[in-house]
RNA sequence: GGCGACGUAGCCAAGUGGCAAGGCGGGGGUCUGCAAAACCCUUAUUCACCGGUUCGAAUCCGGUCGUCGCCUCCA
């Protein structure tokens, strides 16, 4: 049975999902790159999409584009270009960056500027219901006419009054009110609506879009921790008031923030790594082990050190899986059972991924061991290879050399091998040191000399 | 001010009542012309601090100190 930690109930429950897994994850705001902390999110849901795939479950994932929000506007203005053109760029970024840390594709990946009608007709029925008002071209959203305002962040209306440090507009009843459709200033992208021209609030789109694609009741509804309020408590309060269901999502999954340098990254502060910064140092298989290196839960911190820890780390789990089998002793095998019940129990209790991660590590040390007493290892390998799959590592070198260098590196391998057999040990190393300033290790094995850049 | 999380070896990090996972780094070894790589072995009598409950606590309770997040745009 698999339990997963519901942040509503801050406790962890028995994962008992429809069928399929309907799956929505909080997507992106399309004004900038993606940073290390939307990889890590993203590797997150990825991992734990990929596991209940690997246990069975077909998983119905559906991740939006907010594409269209003020900082698109405030951004498109600055840099000269229309909102449309700044928010489709950077989702073709958005699937490169993806691509390249080896995360599945959502099956629907909606944008709101493509669900307006649908939106509308959402705003328009919790206007209906008496959930929401319209002021001045603007329609808000009425907290105190939804009593469980608040049940998801664990606080009350009277203390997020108290405490509340932010503006407010004053055409609002409430202080907390927030925004379902903003009325457009001149020059913003606009739609006509029954309101006037404008667009949608922040929040809105992600009801629309999921009740649309996955129906009144979410198994799993993931994002980051800062999501929690206001951004998914508004959701809850919009859709179950729309539909008069609740939970509006079963399982709230949340990952805790990764930290840069000792600080929180925001985009506000600019205070940020791009994804593609990031790859242009690491692999993807390292930058997903020191994710999937701790839970999911707890923040992480990023340094360039843990991340090359970690690069060590994918190097020791590539080279267990592909060793090559000297085995003699053609009846001893090495057995990688007990790793696989580990593996899954880890995984199990709410997608531990830091044991499951360590049952693959001793997995490698004993096939490890295995081969040193020339055991068949031959099975544990492909088990630490699934095993490696099902958390996103590819296992793959990575190959940063062009092709056309390849020739002429082996050929002063070639060359350096003469000089080694005629005891040329200074020429030799010439050789060697010299390739090693380019960036070409050499590795004299006893099956013969291999490189690597 | 309100709400919440966390403090485990040099670093990263699991574990939430029964002898402290795993990785990186360090040390020792195997291999090697040397080196590198790889592999093996090893590396916390102790879990921020103080008190309490218990046969037994890193784990439960109370307090102290410290770090961080949310309450405003954020994955």
């Amino acid at each position: 049975m698999i339990k997963v930690y519901n942040s509503q109930s801050q406790s962890k429950e028995d994962f008992l999902p429809s069928d399929p897994v309907k799956m929505y994850v909080c997507g992106v705001t399309t004004y900038s790159d993606c940073h290390i902390g939307h990889a890590m999110s993203y590797i997150v849901f990825d991992t734990i999409r990929r596991y209940l795939e690997y246990r069975g479950y077909s998983v119905k994932h559906v991740q939006n584009f907010t594409d269209i929000d003020d900082k698109i506007i405030a951004n498109a203005n600055r840099l000269n270009v229309p909102a449309k053109e700044l928010a489709d760029g950077l989702i073709d970024n958005f699937f490169a960056d993806m691509d390249a840390l080896n995360i599945q594709h959502a099956h629907i990946y909606p944008k709101v500027t493509e669900e307006i009608s649908d939106i509308i007709n959402l705003v328009k029925g919790l206007i209906d219901k008496g959930y929401a008002y319209q002021s001045e071209g603007d329609v808000y959203f009425r907290v105190n006419s939804f009593t469980g305002y608040g049940k998801l962040s664990h606080r009350s209306l009277d203390e997020m009054v108290t405490g509340d440090q932010g503006q407010h507009l004053d055409n609002k009843e409430h202080p907390m009110d927030f925004a379902l459709w903003k009325s457009a200033k001149p020059g913003d992208p606009e739609w006509d609506s029954p309101w006037g021209k404008g667009r949608p609030g922040w929040h809105i789109e992600c009801s629309s879009m999921s009740l649309k694609y996955l129906g009144e009741t979410l198994d799993i509804h993931g994002g980051g921790q800062d999501l929690v309020f206001p951004h998914h408590e508004n959701e809850i309060a919009q859709s179950e008031a729309y539909t008069g269901k609740a939970p509006f999502a079963k399982y709230w999954m949340h990952n805790g923030l990764l930290q840069f340098e000792k600080e929180k990254m925001s985009k506000s502060t600019g205070n940020l790594i791009t994804i593609k910064e990031a790859l242009s140092l690491f692999s993807s298989d390292a930058l997903r082990l020191f994710v999937l290196s701790s839970h999911y839960r707890s923040p992480i911190t990023y340094t360039k050190d843990n991340v090359v820890a970690m690069s060590r780390g994918v190097q020791r789990l590539r080279q267990a899986a592909f060793s090559e089998s000297n085995a003699t002793e053609s009846d001893n095998i090495v057995d990688g059972e007990p790793f696989k019940n580990r593996f899954i129990e880890a995984m199990d209790d709410d997608f531990n991924t830091a044991q499951a991660v360590a049952a693959l590590f001793d997995l490698a040390k004993e096939i490890n061991k295995g081969q040193k007493a020339k055991m068949q290892v031959s099975k544990a390998q492909k088990m630490l290879t699934e095993f490696a799959g099902v958390l996103g590592l590819t296992l793959k070198e990575e190959e940063s050399i062009s092709l056309d260098a390849i020739p002429l590196i082996e050929l002063l391998i070639e060359t350096r091998k003469g000089l080694r057999t005629a005891k040329q040990w200074e020429l030799a190393d010439n050789v060697r040191n010299g390739l090693l300033a380019l960036g070409i290790t050499l590795e004299d094995k006893p099956s013969g000399t291999t490189w690597k850049a």
